[in-house]
DNA sequence: GAGCGAAACGAGGAT
DNA sequence: CGTTTCGCTC
């Protein structure tokens, strides 16, 4: 690792009070935080303890708290790194009784929330006007990161009507669930340390360093928490990069970077403008791309790294091309594959990237999408769990009620429904209730009765021990290892693994907690764990993530896939500015990732809602030097030929211009457009149509044999 | 109430 | 195309 820079230890030994590092990408951020923490233990002489790291993603964290230790020669740091919502998580377990909230409570995930919100919109009386789960919670959502409450004034419209009543029924069935959301953990800690000054004096003191990283993705209710933790000693050091500011959607606000000078007037605002990650090729490409955003500070990156190979661009016939091409080029090229890395936009790409690893029997891991935790199997365990620790969490118990089968059906449980909603009683009251029940039949009662000993046995055995031995029994006692076996004689294997998995991910547990291990406590943890937490940066495998997964992370050689329009950007990006230049952001994440060489590509057809449809390059492609792009996949052997038809061989010529030269990458000359290159075909014979890209950045589509070309040169390199 | 096939619906990104 | 909901039969 090379010694740090002027600016870094500039901004490594800043004094006290506020300091914001505007930092680009691959300029050493988080090397900064951690040299800073390492700095003031060492050099300042402050107690590890008085030190808070706060970062979005456990992997940040993990990767902070190792690399300062390391750096400290500890065996582990005292202090608190860890993510903004692990850090409310710790507050809210230590400050609860200030909520009115006894004992213990759970954490409801997207999925709970989403169940919880599609039955409270299905009890809505009739007169309420419709509205989506998501939608519903969506605005919920943004509220609260707002640090807001719908204000009664607002309800006049009839969507907001449903949305304001659907605001009251959330939350008071989440209090009723002895459940939190996600976004209570930041809201709540702030609500306590609003109306208990003195319990936000002991955080004041005790966290006397605070450290952000990734400020530029900060939503308002975080800005606030640590605004309110550095009050009084003001030492709030916040690092980010307004270009990478990627998670606007989540409710993260640029302007808390943007005017971070006048929110602290006595902070110093430093740059970083070193990379130490990319070739020159590909900063100058990605920069390229970037500067076309008007809401920016500015930054020039450099780098004294050596020119590199250019970057380039694979212009696929469809989307299996693309995955071929990739899978073939990376054997090609014979890629270390736990430094190869392949992006893209949206989750749903990575089916057929899969695909062609699989048949090519290249080793492969995917993050994000289908998470682990978030599979069904999974989260019926979880539900079961959970509803032993929390007898009032209504959402877990609706999951499993009758999961596997065991005679509680649709009608039985309308019933109980209507007696919860009657008596204003949670669903496992009714449960126990119902032996008085007489209206309900003899057989549900039976049902119902056997269940409820179940649950009670469990929680029983819950008190001696673990999660991991806990698991165990309820895949027996429920039957519910039997009801996987059974089910489908397809996957069951593969369901069967993901239960074995969670078993024994839970039996670590026991052993690591030996004595002391507490289901609600497990349970709140667990609901904290993404997947690129469990990143392993040297699996021999190739990593395949979205862009958003990817930040923070780097890849000695990274493949940028999908760059279409209604892909990158987005579809659902289009009909704002704002929007277009966080995708465009995104893209430029994407492509600082990657340390050497970086490879872009897009598919003139890409299957979507299970059909063929075409679609265009990004216009971030344009926006890409024509000299700095060079056109891939035309070496021998590197493209398999899937999908190509040859659409400009098969034909004949009929005009003085050859139209069978007329390829991906011939370079052309336009009687008023001047030189270029052609992008993509499509058609053949006279009605081969080529796209070109001229010098000056503009594309356009020609009728090959109507436009006045002529051909410069065979193919671009 | 369970199980099955048909029909309808739906994918943006994630702590 | 994959998943969820619907509607029918047993």
């Amino acid at each position: 690792m090379h010694a740090l820079n002027e600016a870094q230890i500039r901004a490594v030994e800043e004094g006290d009070g506020p300091v914001l590092v505007l930092a680009g990408a691959g300029t050493g951020k988080t090397r900064v935080i951690i040299e800073r923490l390492a700095w003031l233990v060492s050099e300042k002489g402050v107690d590890p303890r008085y030190l808070l790291a706060l970062t979005f993603t456990n992997r940040a964290a993990n990767e902070m708290k190792a690399r300062a230790a390391e750096r400290l020669g500890l065996g582990r740091i005292a202090a608190w790194v860890g993510t903004f919502h692990a850090f409310g998580l710790y507050v809210l377990r230590r400050e609860i009784e200030h909520l009115g909230r006894g004992g213990g409570f759970t954490v409801f995930d997207d999925a709970d929330q989403l169940s919880l919100m599609k039955r409270l919109i299905k009890e809505l009386p009739p007169a309420f006007e419709r509205v989506s789960p998501r939608e519903a919670l969506n605005w919920i959502s943004g509220l609260k990161q707002q640090l807001e409450a719908p204000k009664p004034e607002d309800a006049a419209a009839r969507e907001d009507e449903a949305l304001h009543r659907l605001w009251t029924q959330y939350h008071e069935a989440l209090h009723n669930a002895n459940a939190v959301d996600f976004d209570d953990l930041l809201v709540l800690p702030v609500k306590v340390f609003k109306a208990h000054p003195p319990s936000l004096e002991r955080y004041q003191r005790r966290y006397r360093y605070v450290h952000v990283d990734e400020y530029q993705d900060t939503n308002h209710a975080q800005f606030v928490l640590a605004k309110l933790l550095s009050e009084g000693h003001g030492n709030l050091f916040a690092v980010g990069d307004e270009d990478q500011s990627i998670y606007s959607w989540r409710g993260a606000d640029i302007n808390n970077v943007l005017q971070f000078q006048e929110t602290f007037p006595d902070a110093r605002v430093l740059r970083l403008e070193q990379n130490y990650r990319s070739t020159k090729a590909i900063l100058k490409a990605a920069n390229a791309v970037v500067s076309n955003n008007v809401f920016r500070l500015g930054k020039t990156l450099w780098t004294d790294l050596d020119a590199g190979d250019p970057v380039r661009l694979y212009e696929a016939e469809n989307d299996a091309d693309e995955a071929d091409f990739i899978t073939a080029d990376a054997a090609l090229r014979n890629l270390p594959l736990h430094e190869t890395a392949v992006l893209y936009r949206t989750n749903g790409q990575a089916r057929v990237l899969e695909e062609a690893l699989r048949k090519a029997r290249t080793p492969y891991r995917v993050y994000g999408g289908i998470q682990f935790y978030s599979r069904k199997e999974v989260k019926d365990l979880l539900a079961y769990l959970r509803l032993v620790a929390s007898p009032a969490d209504d959402v877990s118990l609706r999951r499993i009620l009758n999961v596997p089968p065991r005679g509680i059906g649709a009608t039985t449980l309308e019933h109980l429904n209507s007696y919860a909603r009657e008596r204003n009683a949670g669903l496992m009251q009714v449960l126990r209730d119902v032996e008085t029940d007489q209206t309900l039949n003899p057989r549900a009662r039976k049902a119902i009765a056997a269940f409820v000993h179940l649950i009670d046995d469990l929680a029983l055995a819950a008190k001696t021990q673990g999660p991991g031995a806990l698991v165990k029994r309820i895949m027996d006692e429920t039957g519910y290892r039997k009801y996987v076996e059974e089910s489908d004689e397809k996957d069951f294997r593969a369901r069967l693994e993901i239960v074995d998995e969670f078993a024994s991910s839970c039996a670590q547990y026991d052993r690591e907690h030996e004595g002391g291990a507490d289901l609600l406590t497990f349970l709140q943890d667990l609901a904290l764990v993404s997947d690129v937490d469990n990143l392993e940066p040297d699996a021999p495998s190739l990593t395949l993530m979205t862009c958003h997964s990817a930040k923070g992370l780097e890849f000695g050689h990274v493949y940028l896939v999908g760059l279409e329009e209604g892909l990158l950007p987005h579809a659902s990006s289009q009909d704002s500015e704002e929007e277009i230049e966080e995708e465009r952001r995104l893209c430029y994440v994407a492509m600082t990732r990657a340390r050497q060489t970086l490879t872009l590509a897009y598919a003139r057809r890409r299957v979507m809602y299970g059909e063929s449809r075409p679609s265009e390059p990004s216009r971030f492609l344009g926006e890409i030097p024509e000299g700095s792009l060079d056109l891939a996949g035309q070496e021998a052997g590197a493209a398999p030929s899937r999908g190509r038809k040859g659409a400009a061989a098969s034909a004949a010529p009929t005009e003085d211009i050859d139209v069978a030269r007329i390829k991906m990458g011939t370079r052309v000359r336009h009687a008023t457009f001047g030189d270029g290159t052609v992008m993509y075909t499509a058609g053949a014979g006279k009605k081969l149509r080529a796209r070109i890209r001229f010098q000056t950045g503009r594309t356009r589509e020609f009728m090959v044999s109507k436009a006045p070309l002529e051909i410069v040169e065979g193919k671009g390199r």
